[in-house]
DNA sequence: AATCAACCCAACCGCCGGACC
DNA sequence: GGGTCCGGCGGTTGGGTTGAT
């Protein structure tokens, strides 16, 4: 690889890179992403260090699909909050914003052209796969916004919860499909499809798992305990009744190589 | 086998707000 | 109190991958 000193480098990491600002981080920690992107030599904007560190480099990061819990969570939170990702993203241990985010417009934008073609066809198709295959979203009964019509693209905004609320009334006359529809199409979708069920960890091709990886990590990094705040998963993990631990840790990492020899 | 469309996701950008001087 | 710096957040984009035709 060759280091470009002059110019800010921007695109994709190299391995060389992700090790090097895993070694620094681990020198300086996660906050000083200014001063490591300096002295790190790396090239890079302190903003660009901390996006790779927090979507892609850090330890607790899952992997993998959604998990039919996690997807619901992500419904049930967005319907709150809004596009408050982080947020949403602080319910989901191991998951990024960036990923929540992305996993949302995927996911939304196919129901909302899947919605807009479907005006003249049976609403049943419309909906049927509001979450991916793997999707065995079960019912909800505590839905606070089950009787809420909401823009299922809606963004809400900086301001999610009053933009999206104002969406619900903005659309409420010309898209009127409510989160009640949109669970019954779950439950359908649940099972029409609840043999493609897959587990999580099933994409695990790397030899090194998170477990491992995490486990070298807090011997070689006494910092990585601080990094995610292990109160707020305590603390947040208790919502989320139904995700187990191990799925947390287990899923893959293509990264586990460079997190082993950096 | 080739082509095209849809999907996925990493990364960037601009803005905002808090901390510090 | 005002200015600057920097981290955090939400929105957007573009390239790679996958699946359908």
């Amino acid at each position: 690889m060759k280091m470009v000193q002059e110019e800010t480098r921007k695109g994709p990491w190299t391995e060389q890179e992700d090790i090097l600002l895993m070694n620094f981080v681990g020198l300086f920690g996660d906050r000083r992403w200014d001063f490591i992107a300096k002295v790190s030599g790396l090239n890079r904007t302190g903003k660009s260090c901390r996006l790779r560190w927090v979507n892609y480099l850090h330890p607790g990061l899952k992997r993998g699909k959604m998990t039919p819990q996690e997807e619901r969570l992500v419904l049930e939170l967005h319907a709150k909050w809004g596009n408050r990702w982080s947020r949403i993203a602080r319910k989901l241990p191991g998951r990024t914003d960036n990923e929540i985010k992305n996993y949302w417009r995927t996911h939304m934008r196919k129901k909302a052209q899947e919605r807009k073609r479907g005006v003249c066809s049976p609403p049943s198709s419309s909906f049927s796969n509001i979450s991916s295959p793997s999707s065995t979203v079960t019912t909800v009964d505590s839905m606070q916004f089950k009787t809420g019509k909401a823009s299922f693209y809606d963004t809400g905004g900086r301001d999610g919860q009053v933009m999206g609320m104002a969406a619900v009334h903005e659309e409420n006359e010309t898209v009127g499909y409510s989160m009640d529809d949109i669970w019954k199409d779950i439950e359908l979708s649940e099972e029409n499809n609840s043999l493609m069920i897959r587990p999580v960890c099933e994409e695990n091709t790397s030899n090194f798992s998170c477990a491992s990886i995490i486990a070298s990590l807090s011997l070689d990094y006494p910092w990585y305990d601080s990094l995610w705040s292990i109160d707020d998963f305590e603390e947040e993990s208790k919502m989320i009744n139904n995700l187990p631990s191990d799925q947390f840790i287990s899923s893959s990492n293509e990264y586990g190589k460079a997190y082993l020899t950096g």
